[in-house]
DNA sequence: CCCGAAGTACAACGGTCGCTATACTTGCGT
DNA sequence: ACGCAAGTATAGCGACCGTTGTACTTCGGG
């Protein structure tokens, strides 16, 4: 289901974004053409040209907004930085819920980040350099969350849970099936508590 | 470096497969046309279609290829079947070597059959079944050889490692950084060592 | 030796894709 | 109320891609 603006007019350039972010996601770079794009934004080829000067300058913006945008399909790692949440619940908070798009209602395939760089394969090496980046500072922001919540080595911690995310995603898509999530969820909460000397 | 044969003659089809593991692993589906593939394989176009109906045929039997082939992309896996080794050194060997392809020397770029999901976006359905079977018998795989090595729970060892499997794959790629695979060895031995009770 | 299968060379087709040109319309700010 | 930026509509360009047709060559087995 289509969830971005329904009528054209002013403001081209957010209802793009929107709609790049919910097709790119979703059905991936490859398969989504221009002409789609400009369906579900309500927007002029001509607009989407005069706001954006190639497909490959859009994979940008797509990669800068997915970071941003407080509910698309990247929204799970947010929670790492919502003051709420005692740090060790924000570390859980990353396995609790299936990774569902907001937008479109639908289990996420994969890591949007991880699959531009696969698509990209080695043809953008802008994205990749912006994923690297963004990968790394999820890496870091985990290492800063487990250090808050106590942890006698918060790097190795961190840098553990990053990979049980990473796994997480990427087997339950391969699988279809949102079944490693759980399981990553259950060593994760062991992993934790034993860092921090919770008790059982 | 291209390792596929240099002469043409006799034996297309071993040499079109050859290539096309070479390149779409390497290089990606999308990636590689059907010029470049029959370059690589030094085969006639109207050869490549006298064997394969289709480029999505193709991608079937390279799915095949990649499951089969001992020294392609896709051979650490193997490695759980070696007899030679005692079952819990047949688990560690999963993480023991950074995933590289012996053809190109190239470190693997994440697993291949993953990024064929992602790059199949949902347009080919048996691609994708392919690999969720794939998946499910490594998984399995990985639960029988816990077991083998005495695990308390091999269910849950086996469910483990293939999430810590696949997420050192994705993250080593998104990073560009075979740091997790690091990561994920050292882990993956306190695992494997707390669940069959072997001393520190 | 020679038939038939296997492979080759190459041009071209239809389709799609990213992208642009032209000419027109809309609607907010002052 | 009106000017100008913003957006629209549409046709089409050139390039590339997967795929096919045609006519020719090369072998290996009987």
């Amino acid at each position: 289901m289509t969830t971005a603006a329904t009528s054209g007019g002013r403001g081209a350039r957010e209802r793009i974004l929107k709609a790049t972010v919910e097709l790119f996601a979703r059905d991936g770079i490859h398969a989504t053409g221009i002409a789609r794009l400009v369906d579900v934004a309500h927007v002029s080829t001509r607009t989407l040209y005069q706001h954006f000067p190639s497909k490959e300058a859009l994979v940008g913006a797509y990669l800068e907004r997915l970071e941003s945008e407080p509910g698309g399909p990247a929204q799970i790692e947010t929670v790492l930085l919502c003051e709420d949440l005692a740090p060790r619940d924000r570390l859980l908070a990353l396995f609790a819920a299936p990774p569902v798009d907001r937008a479109s209602g639908q289990v996420v395939r994969g890591c949007p980040f991880h699959n531009t760089v696969v698509e990209a394969a080695g043809r953008m090496p802008d994205a990749a350099t912006f994923v690297e980046r963004h990968k790394r500072e999820l890496v870091a922001t985990l290492i800063a969350t487990a250090e808050a919540a106590g942890a006698a080595d918060p790097e190795e911690l961190g840098g553990q849970l990053a990979i049980l995310f990473e796994g997480a995603r990427a087997l339950a898509t391969s699988l279809n099936d949102p079944q490693p999530f759980e399981d990553a969820r259950g060593l994760a909460t062991t992993l934790i508590d034993s860092a921090i000397g919770r008790p059982l």
